[in-house]
DNA sequence: CGGTTGCTTGAGATCCATCAATAGGAGTGG
DNA sequence: CCACTCCTATTGATGGATCTCAAGCAACCG
């Protein structure tokens, strides 16, 4: 895979908050090495092992995942995308988590020499890989807090717009509706829930009319209404400009 | 306040991992600014203002918490001395939290320029900055595995042996003992539980006999029994050495 | 086609929240 | 020193959100 194609997403996810240029574009795509693709379930990445590489996520979704004694598991971030594992290539002599793909996936690893190199020389990537951090770091707190003090039928809505939000900087939401390929296992296992309870929390979302969600398809009819509903605010993943598009008029309340 | 006295339980925790010299030493310090104190309760800074320093907390406790419109409130993390907000100087435009004082609490504020500048100058102290960062990323993500998959029982004292090992590299453990400040109230808010729950829950863990709490001073009798119980891992902390004194011989199982 | 995976539904159990009331300590002002 | 308030810890009673166990069903796949 081209080094354009591969760093393509990403590039729009940093131009959705500031200019990157037509070099720091190259210098950027100087750090990435040579595609890997996995199969849905297969880790990327395994707590525990040493990793001499981070990873740019090119297509599919992966995530980030810890696992108990007992054998419950968590989710504690989803990957899309145009998300890169450790901006800086700041990496723990040991992973902490296992990152896994969720569907399957293209990854670009990256060279985390490089990416350390080009941090500390080049101002205007510096700023737009802390800009990325700081994002990243905003939606754990927010998956805190969901976690803590949000109920079942919030955490889900809250997390739909998240991901309408993150998806539509990279393209990917078309129509107010863009694939969810997360199983309710999964869901489940990101929010904190049973796989059941998210079933029966998902029918009663679709009752509200506010989405539809098919064949792994989301569509959101009413994004006032869910994020009102989640007590969803945009505010933070920083955006300098409005990426966020609401359909005035929609009905709420 | 002297930088010294000021910079002293940062540095020991640096130090619990790497070597820090004498001139990083100064350099660190020369990014302090005068101590501020404040009250419990009160706010250091508040979701929505536009920070203009980190801050360092030099002694007592404080946290980042955020609010949902219906007045439930989440601790995202505990800020005990030692701790730096931003390692980096990487301040958001506006915060999306808030971070207030626990106890009487005294913070040195950080000039994040000044921060800015040493982390891409200086190579001893980015790695350890790094390290710092590491770690606090890693509590969040122990954190949403609690909330999402541990018990009441569980996340109690899984934060119990967080905080011993956090407290004891700053050096304020003596005799497998702390000061536990945290309120029933804020215990619930950090742990995603009502304060009527961590009661109970409290009394269910001093009836095992592993530890005591009484007077916000904590005493843990059984660390091993305690880790085992709570599914505690230390690993996540990415320390090259062992900081953790375990009596060997302790009773679990 | 048998095996696997994910979605759905029902019934019952459990953990935890909520509401409500009491009590103690710390601070404040008279 | 007392009355008052505020905050926190504690306890009881009740209800609810969510889990667990169990089963059936559809889709996919070698």
């Amino acid at each position: 895979m081209a080094n354009a194609t591969a760093l393509a997403p990403f590039l729009r996810k940093l131009r959705s908050n500031t200019v990157i240029s037509a070099e720091g574009e190259n210098v950027l795509g100087s750090m990435l090495l040579p595609a890997r693709t996995f199969e849905p379930h297969h880790d990327v990445l395994m707590e525990g092992s040493r990793p001499n590489s981070a990873v740019l996520v090119v297509s599919g979704w992966a995530c980030r995942y810890k696992q108990l004694a007992n054998g419950k598991r968590q989710i504690l971030a989803l990957l899309v995308p145009g998300d890169l594992s450790e901006p800086f290539g700041a990496l723990a002599e040991h992973m902490d988590h296992s990152i896994s793909a969720i569907t399957p996936l293209t990854v670009v690893p990256v060279d985390v020499a490089k990416a350390r190199q080009i941090a500390v020389e080049n101002v205007e990537l510096r700023q737009a890989l802390w800009w990325d951090l700081l994002g990243s770091q905003s939606i754990l707190y927010e998956r805190i807090l969901s976690l803590g003090r949000r109920t079942a039928l919030e955490r889900l809505g809250h997390l739909f717009c998240e991901l309408y939000i993150r998806l539509q900087r990279v393209g990917l939401v078309h129509n107010q509706e863009y694939e969810m390929p997360v199983s309710q296992i999964d869901l489940g296992d990101l929010l904190g829930l049973s796989s059941v309870h998210v079933n029966r929390s998902l029918q009663e979302l679709r009752l509200t009319g506010m989405i539809s969600l098919k064949d792994r398809r989301l569509k959101i009819h009413d994004l006032a209404g869910l994020m009102d509903a989640s007590m969803f605010d945009p505010s933070y993943f920083h955006h300098r400009e409005k990426v966020l598009r609401t359909k005035p008029g929609s009905n709420h309340g």
